[in-house]
DNA sequence: CGACGATTTGAATAGGATCAATGGGAGTGG
DNA sequence: CCACTCCCATTGATCCTATTCAAATCGTCG
């Protein structure tokens, strides 16, 4: 990979308190590629060769069984996919494919082993990852078994206004389709859960929506801080 | 806590590579305590003051919004619980509750924190079950978005049969509105869906399930490894 | 303009949930 | 030991949510 991505990398929170030279060696057996959208990375049940990190762009992690298919999650920069399973060096439990044009760093998973076996301050940033990811599949699994399709749309709509500073609108980050997918929905239900939320104040146009009655969807919402926030 | 009960403790997989003077300092410092059935030790929300330990017995984590419960899992003997919120001392995503008389061992999460900030090997122990934990849930995760009522029965009941030797019969392991819950069904919907699976040679006898056509069961249930397998 | 894919809408169906009532054991107390 | 009670499990009936299949509409891109 170039020397000037290096900065970008090292930014991440996996890399930062890494010590510098083994973080040059662990970079320089890396590979820096840049993929057009829809492009399959990886698929469920091969071997867990690489470490993935998104620096620009965007992944969808799915999975498939018996011909269904479903979205697990999205990967945006700066993140990373298939920790676990590095860790673990065993086979992935989902595939991954990018949603759009995408750079992505990939890491030869034994020297992500080799990394934490002797390097501390690695493997503490690597728990810390790994419980973030814990938890917010944790989150994911309470959000569908908790709550309706149109509960989990309507606190979905919630936390991307907040993510993208309240101002009263919001722009879809992924196609319905995904969407829809990744709410553990059909694309027809998607549009109908859409209706559904009108008398709430939710105004749909192409990717935006706006929400006209934030207090009403709320109260229909139930938004939970412990299905809801990304941060804890 | 007994130092007859030390050896035991030691077994578990996340303190067998820990050196023995840390691990007695860490023991000290925990409460090993016996309760009886359908008791709260813990509720989502608060803060996580302890990492869990079943050494007997069987736990049950649960989660609650907006007036529903649903079962999250079930941690059998010898298992941990609450271990990322432990790691990110942070508040509690699931409560817990006995489902049986057990005896447990709460060790302070600060001991634990200390612990893995100043051991290594301690360090690798839990990336090694935080992984197993996060592959677990994406398992869980995969069989609720991927599959009907029937079949998520239909593959636990095999899961059950190859755990307890492959007899033919399967001993259900807890209650069935424990085990619906965990499913993501009503009660109802287990009778029902146990009366489905009829045809493919299930007979339910209280606890007891004869599997009289494994091979017809597992054409309706199409097991696959990377939701079903415990083991990687 | 035309074509293709994505989204929406419509209609019918199916899968599960809910409500209500009944059956069946396990435990309790007489 | 038996009757009683209570809780769990089952069954029935109905309702509701979400799926499926089909068709129409919208948008974008060539």
């Amino acid at each position: 990979m170039r020397s000037s991505d290096l900065p970008e990398v090292k930014s991440i929170h996996l890399f930062e308190t890494m010590n510098d030279d083994r973080f040059e060696s662990l970079v320089n057996a890396a590979y820096l590629q840049t993929f057009p959208a829809q492009v399959d990375l990886i698929h469920e049940g091969d071997p867990a060769d690489f470490l993935y990190v998104v620096l620009d762009g965007c992944v969808e992690l799915y999975a498939q069984s018996n011909g269904r298919e479903t979205t697990m999650a999205m990967v945006p920069p700066v993140g990373t996919f298939i920790l676990a399973a590095v860790l673990k060096d065993a086979v992935y439990l989902m595939s991954a494919r990018t949603s759009q044009q995408s750079r992505i760093l990939m890491i030869p998973s034994q020297d992500i082993r080799l990394a934490f076996e002797s390097d501390p301050d690695f493997a503490k940033a690597i728990i810390r990852e790994l419980a973030n990811c814990y938890r917010a599949v944790i989150k994911e699994h309470k959000s569908i078994k908790l709550r309706s399709t149109v509960e989990r749309l309507a606190n979905r709509l919630i936390r991307y206004h907040t993510d993208q500073g309240s101002i009263g609108s919001v722009l879809l980050p992924y196609d319905k389709r995904t969407l829809a997918s990744l709410l553990g929905m059909a694309p027809e239900n998607l549009s109908r859960a859409f209706n559904t939320l009108k008398p709430y104040g939710v105004k749909v146009e192409g990717a935006t929506v706006h929400l006209n009655d934030l207090s009403a969807l709320e109260t229909l919402a139930k938004p939970n801080s412990l299905i809801d926030d990304r941060t804890m």
